[in-house]
RNA sequence: GCGGGCGUAGCCAAGUGGUUAAGGCAGCGGAUUGUGAUUCCGCCAUUCGGGGGUUCAAGUCCCCUCGCUCGCCCCA
């Protein structure tokens, strides 16, 4: 036997048990968007190497060591997106869309990362994205975070929590970071070495160790809080008043340090305590500097993401969908009663019904066995016999009392009317 | 990249060195050559993720490797 091909790791396959539930995910996604006018941007999956190098930070290990990157046949080195919002302004400058006005738009679609794949975690997976660019306002904070709360609430996720933290402006970052820096540096060999190796590269991060005595560490540094300007400080205010005026109730966590490098201001995450490690489920934040850092005029903007896998974890709780059941189930046998069924599956099927034509010429028992497991409201039985009177039987299968209707084949507008308040 | 657990059929699963790898579900064929329940009968792993080794003998022990999984890192 030939070695078994299967996908690569990171990679799965969604079966069609698991598929209508991704379905409604995605037109429940749809239908909050149209209602908060918010317009869909679709963008490459493969993109110059540089955007993201530029867009999202080099210390970061998304850049680091996470991207699907290599060379094209014309020696340019491309990537595999690792995420959407670098794509998304990318297209924006690019097109000139904001010289239009302020932009609404969502994405969907595959994300690449080279990790270890985990609970909640793949290499290739998921994410739908809200970005809002052209708006500075507190408000604009407020209405995307109330966009992605309503979606989780209306697809029906338990037990999910807003987490926000504030990061400030640029110079408030800055100012901070100092400060953090300066005070580790004293402490430095009670650091866990992961620490340590981000002391250089990427000092906020320090703040979300999961280490216990670096936490202890941490309790004695500065505070980002303390080191924001009274504007910053102002405008966060207003983010939490707007989110208790909306009852989306959030709890602040200081430790909230968004991990790739263009946030700013607000940032947060919700997640869900039933995710294992990978507990968020949609994370943003705003990200003023990122527009003009990838070549456009300076432009304040606020985005998240969500993690597909992670939500439909969620709402999937291990039931795996029944195959759908078809209306009509038509049981057919015989050279010329074959070709006649084929034809009437069409014409039943163009009316809307959804009707399983029996392909395999067994015998009609076999037939019936099959419509019957198959669900199917009706049967209809198109044979020899029933060809020569030019009807069809049909049978509902629910019932017991099975009672069995000839229709006139040429009649197929009485069979339909027959069949559609049942069939539905 | 690092650490733990696990790989027997499409799925669940017995088997802890001794002759032919239980069982269940699903599937397929038949009993029933024009009618769906149930039942009954038959078929469905020359092989235990792959490779090497130890042994008279390996699904069972050892090594390597691949994959899955949970966690670290990181993130959606």
């Amino acid at each position: 036997m030939v070695a078994k091909l299967q996908c690569m790791r990171g990679m799965v396959d969604l079966l069609p048990g698991q598929t209508p539930l991704w379905q409604r995910v995605e037109a429940t996604a749809h239908e909050h968007f149209r209602r908060a006018v918010v317009q869909e941007i679709r963008t490459p999956l493969l993109e110059a190497t540089e955007l993201f190098a530029r867009g999202i930070g080099e210390a970061t290990d998304v850049v680091g060591k996470e991207m699907y990157t290599f060379t094209d046949r014309g020696d340019r080195s491309c990537t595999l997106r690792p995420e959407g919002t670098a794509s998304v302004v990318r297209a924006v400058i690019q097109h000139g869309l904001l010289s239009q006005g302020p932009q609404r738009l969502w994405y969907g679609g595959p994300m690449f990362r080279y990790e270890r794949p985990q609970a909640g975690r793949q290499r290739q997976f998921h994410q739908i994205g809200l970005e809002l660019l052209g708006f500075a306002d507190a408000r604009s904070d407020v209405e995307a975070i109330a966009i992605a709360w309503d979606l989780l609430a209306d697809l029906g996720v338990q037990g999910l929590a807003l987490e926000l933290n504030t990061l400030g402006s640029g110079a408030d970052r800055a100012r901070y970071r100092e400060q953090l820096v300066a005070f580790l540096q004293q402490h430095r060999e009670q650091l866990d070495p992961d620490s340590q190796d981000r002391l250089e590269r990427n000092p906020l991060r320090i703040l979300d160790s999961k280490n216990a005595t670096t936490q202890e560490l941490l309790a004695g540094a500065p505070t980002l809080a303390d080191a924001l300007a009274p504007e910053s400080r102002e405008r966060f205010e207003l983010v939490k008043a707007g989110l208790a005026a909306l009852e989306i109730p959030f709890t602040l966590n200081p430790r909230l340090v968004r991990g790739l490098d263009y946030y700013s201001h607000t940032a947060f995450e919700i997640t869900s305590s039933q995710l294992g490690a990978q507990a968020t489920v949609c994370g943003g934040g705003r990200y003023d500097g990122l527009v003009e850092q990838l070549g456009g005029d300076p432009t304040p903007a606020i985005g998240w993401a969500l993690g597909m896998e992670r939500l439909v974890l969620l709402l999937a709780q291990g039931e795996a969908n029944p195959a759908p059941a078809p209306d009509l189930y038509l049981v057919n046998r015989g050279e010329a009663a074959e070709a006649a069924a084929s034809v009437l599956a069409r014409q039943l099927r163009r009316s809307g019904l959804s009707v399983e034509l029996d392909a395999s010429g067994s015998a009609f028992g076999k037939q019936f066995k099959r419509a019957n497991r198959s669900g199917a409201t009706w049967a209809a039985v198109l044979g020899e016999g029933e060809l020569e009177r030019g009807v069809v039987l049909l049978q509902p299968l629910r019932g017991q009392a099975a009672e069995e209707m000839a229709f006139p084949l040429a009649d197929l507008a009485g069979l339909l009317e027959r069949l559609k308040p049942v069939a539905f």
